[in-house]
DNA sequence: TGACTGCGCGCC
DNA sequence: AGGGCGCGCAGTCA
């Protein structure tokens, strides 16, 4: 068990100039924290705390917004893994309370812990200096149970000196940023009209039913199929009873997926793939959903940032990150207020490319499509075909069409291609790998190494060792993925941060709204959505600067301005 | 009854 | 036998 009060309520405050230096030590008591917050805008503080998932929700309740932060329990994940830190103090420390997951404080028990809060400024050598409210800090030695003053000091100290500085700092500041950003977005919201939302439900299923009936629609639809299949008491929500009474009429069916029912030719077929596609809107994004996450005219999920092992966002309840387009109509702006919304094109390829400084693929990436970009180079036919092609490249195709095209690709584009082909044989030799800004893949796992040595020893069966020789080529293929994935969310959260800075400086507060890995919406009013159409713009173009500097990869965006969602190309 | 797993499908 | 997720349901087991 770790104590409670390594986590509780405490937090720092570096405060910085404009280029991001330290300034001189100034004190402050806080015993108020919502005020305080307030009061140091004009300085352009870090506010560095445990877990921005405890500490901002209650501030946004109470109105204050916090420009920039340092969320000890994320970098402490990204620094305790990083290779580039590997020889630091964080990276061989057991596991210990940094390394819980987060567990929101309710706002009663934030404003006690109001009072517990600690206040810090950095000195020019960034070492911490302690308020009188903690006693003295010496740092950077590190207490047995670390508090949030001596964990500070370890991941300062982790990334000086690590091997890629830089790009660890620009790594915390993103990932921090990122946390700032999910806690606002879940307090501002998604604007979801409910009616809207009832409407769409009520033209594809039929009016909502009573509670544990189905819909009107789905009711024919079920007794469709039952005669089909001439099963009267079928339950087709059932997979294995489905499956039992496809094979019975006779139907060589494996599963019920629909891209194996698609194939049928069967009166069963036409009501079933439409049930499918009906039960799962009702079950996933139905009446229920709507009462449970879109009630006040907001959708409010909660993002988990840094919850992929790759650095992407999860979320958690709501499935935020899986909203149906079908369902996207629902999704419109207040009156007076348009969305803005941006898809950042083939976010991965191009990272592939600036990451491998692949100047022919770059090239391609010149084009807004940099699949056409790929077509017009001469490099396959079509576009369909330079897709799949690139997409296999990065995910580890072995069979099929995207295998076929790899050799076209590889000798296109060399230094991409051998890039992820690295990945990929590190990972099978059970390596780490690492993103471009230095998140780091996760070891593999004990039974992988297990699998691995056993069909390494002698006398190993020919079973053992093909299963050896699968595990590896699928941790080659998460580890290929990796690096590729990995670097696309940074790039996806230094352009988030990068427009909400510019955000910021627009009048009558356009705000992010929704977040989908390379894909944002903004809120604005009317009047600023061409300022905010060009702080997207702009702010796609710093984040690819930031992470590349010079090397001249583009990274276009679809852009538009729409009502409601579904409008967006 | 609740915890857990596998399936299938939604998103990128 | 292409990477990463979350969720709801049915089914199983304790």
């Amino acid at each position: 068990m770790h104590d409670a009060a390594a986590r509780s309520g405490v937090l720092v405050l570096q405060e910085c100039s404009d280029d991001g230096a330290p300034l001189e030590r100034t004190e402050v008591l806080v015993a108020d924290l919502p005020a305080a917050v307030a009061v140091r805008e004009v300085s352009r503080p870090r506010w560095v705390w445990d877990d921005t998932a405890r500490r901002y929700p209650p501030l946004l309740e109470a109105g204050v917004r916090v420009e920039r932060a340092h969320d000890l329990r994320l970098c402490h994940a990204i620094l305790r893994r990083s290779a580039h830190a590997a020889g630091a103090e964080l990276a061989g420390a057991p596991d210990g309370p940094w390394d819980e997951p987060t567990s929101p404080l309710r706002p009663a028990d934030a404003v006690d812990s109001l009072f517990d809060v600690a206040f810090l400024t950095g000195s020019r050598d960034r070492t911490p200096v302690a308020s009188p409210l903690v006693g003295t800090f010496d740092a950077p030695r590190v207490a047995p149970d670390p508090g949030p003053l001596a964990e500070l000091a370890r991941q300062l100290a982790s990334v000086a000196g690590s091997a890629e500085p830089g790009r660890l700092r620009l790594l915390l500041a993103a990932e921090s940023t990122g946390a700032l950003i999910a806690a606002e977005m879940h307090h501002d919201g998604l604007p979801w009209v409910a009616a809207e939302h009832d409407a769409l439900l009520t033209r594809l299923l039929g009016p909502r039913p009573p509670a544990g009936r189905r819909p009107t629609r789905l009711e024919r639809l079920v007794e469709q199929i039952r005669i089909a299949l001439g099963r009267p008491g079928l339950n087709p929500d059932s997979q294995p009873e489905l499956l039992r009474a496809l094979r019975s009429a006779g139907l060589d069916v494996t599963s019920t997926r629909v891209h194996e029912l698609r194939e049928l030719v069967h009166p069963v077929t036409v009501p079933l793939l439409e049930y499918k596609k009906l039960a799962r809107l009702l079950s996933a994004n139905g009446w229920v959903w709507m009462e449970a996450w879109a009630a006040d005219g907001r959708f409010r999920p909660d993002y988990v940032p840094g919850g992929v092992v790759t650095g992407r966002w999860a979320s958690s309840g709501g499935g935020a990150l899986q909203l149906p387009k079908e369902v996207r109509a629902a999704v419109r702006a207040d009156e007076g207020w348009r969305l803005v919304v941006a898809d950042a094109a083939q976010v991965e390829p191009r990272v592939l490319a600036a990451m491998s400084a692949d100047g022919a693929m770059a090239a391609a990436g010149r084009a807004a499509d940099l699949y056409q970009g790929v077509v017009d180079a001469g490099i396959v036919e079509t576009r369909q075909q330079a897709k799949v092609a690139m997409l296999g490249a990065i995910y580890g195709a072995t069979t099929g069409a995207s295998a076929a095209l790899m050799p076209q690709l590889t000798r296109a584009f060399p230094r991409a291609i051998a890039l992820v082909e690295d990945a990929a044989r590190a990972g099978e030799r059970g390596e780490v790998v690492s993103t471009w800004l230095g998140r780091s893949s996760p070891v593999p796992g004990t039974q992988w190494q297990a699998v691995v040595l056993a069909a390494a020893t002698e006398g190993a069966q020919a079973e053992d060792a093909r299963e050896a020789r699968r595990r590896r080529r699928d941790w080659g293929r998460f580890t290929r993925n990796f690096v590729v994935q990995g670097t696309a969310a940074e790039w996806a959260l230094c352009w988030m941060a990068a427009l909400r800075r510019r955000l910021l400086a627009i009048e009558g507060r356009p705000h992010l709204v929704f977040f989908l890995h390379d894909e944002v919406i903004v809120h604005a009013p009317d009047a600023v959505t061409g300022q905010v159409v060009e702080a997207v713009q702009e702010a796609a173009a710093e984040a690819g600067r930031l992470l590349f500097g010079g090397f001249p990869v583009d990274f276009a965006l679809d852009v538009c301005v729409v009502d409601a969602y579904d409008q967006a190309t």
